[in-house]
DNA sequence: GGCGTATCTACAATCAGTGTTGATAAACAA
DNA sequence: TTGTTTATCAACACTGATTGTAGATACGCC
C-alpha cells in the first residue's frame, strides 16, 4: 500500500476529495498486517477521531479497493477482511478458531489447470486458503489431560 | 453423498429423526452439482413440499454437514454454498460474474508450505479457489465492438 | 472568502442466517 | 394399534454485517 501522502495525491488525481476521516483511515491501515475487518478499522480510527462513522470507513475502504490500493477478501470468517499488501503476490493462513489471518508469501507455481478440467471457465486468478490453528489458539485448544 | 435411503439410516443411527421434509431435502441434493445455497435448496424443496420452511432447510443442511455428508463452503459469493461431493478431493471454480460454482477435480500436489513460512500455524487443510468467468458469462460480457 | 459538489453523520433498511416457542409427528415400546 | 417421549416443524422475531437515504458539512478551486 502507498503512504498516506501518496494516497492523498492518488485520491485527488481521481477526482475524490481528501478529508481528515480518509487520512485517518490511510494512517490506520499503514503497516497493518492483521487483515482487519471494516469494524476493526473503525475501532482503530475512532481512537484518533471519535466522531468518525462506520459508514465512512466502509466507503473509504471500498474506494481504496476500487483503486487497487488494498484488497478485500472473503475468507469465510463472517466479515470482509482488508489487506493493504497488494504489492507482492501471496496467499493466506486463516485460523479456524479465532479467525486470525496472515499473509503467506510463497509462490506455488504449479496451479495450472489440467487441459479440459476447467469446464470452459476463463480463469483469471487462483487463491489458496490454508486453514488451521494459529499459535495462540494451539495453546488454548490443548487437550486437558493427554 | 450417500443415497436418500442411506442418509435415512445414518440419521436414525445418530439419534436423529427422519421426516418427510428431510427426505425431500436428501432427494433435492442428490446429484446436484451446482453447489446450491440454502435458499436454492429451499426453492427446489418447495416445489415438492409447499409447506417446508427455510429454517428446516438450514437445519437439515447443517445436520448433513455435521455428519460429513455434504460440505459447506464460503466462496465469497455472499451465501454459504453446499457441496454434496465429499467423496473425491477437489477444488472450486467460481464465476466472478454470476457466482456459479463448479468442482475442479484435480490434485495439486505441491501445496507444501516452505519451512518457516507458516508463521507457527498448524495447517490442516488447503483450499484453492479459481476465479474467472463461466462459459455463459463470457458470452454476456463480450466487448460490444471489438 | 465564496461556490459547487463530494463527503460526512445519523438513521433506516436490507439480507443471510439464527433463536424461540408452541404445535406436530417420528421412534419405540406395550 | 395405541401411548409416551422427544426431536423436529413452521411461524415469527431477531441478529450482525453491510448498504441506502437525506440533509448538513467541508474540500477543492477560483
Amino acid at each position: 500500500m502507498k503512504t498516506p501522502e501518496e494516497l492523498t495525491e492518488l485520491f485527488r488525481a481521481n477526482g475524490r476529495k481528501v478529508t481528515a476521516q480518509r487520512q485517518c483511515i490511510f494512517r490506520v491501515l499503514q503497516g497493518d498486517v492483521s487483515h482487519p475487518s471494516a469494524e476493526a478499522v473503525y475501532s482503530s480510527a475512532v481512537r484518533e477521531m471519535e466522531t468518525i462513522s462506520l459508514k465512512t470507513v466502509y466507503q473509504t475502504l471500498h474506494d481504496l479497493a476500487e483503486l487497487g490500493e488494498i484488497a478485500s477478501l472473503d475468507l469465510g470468517t463472517g466479515m470482509i477482511r482488508f489487506d493493504p499488501n497488494v504489492d507482492d503476490p501471496h496467499h493466506h493462513l486463516v485460523c479456524r478458531h479465532c479467525g486470525k489471518v496472515r499473509d503467506l508469501v510463497a509462490a506455488f507455481p504449479d496451479l495450472e489447470i489440467p487441459r479440459g478440467a476447467d469446464l470452459g471457465f476463463e480463469v483469471g486468478s487462483a487463491e489458496i486458503v490454508f486453514r488451521g490453528l494459529c499459535p495462540e489458539c494451539q495453546q488454548s485448544t490443548l487437550q486437558p489431560s493427554t
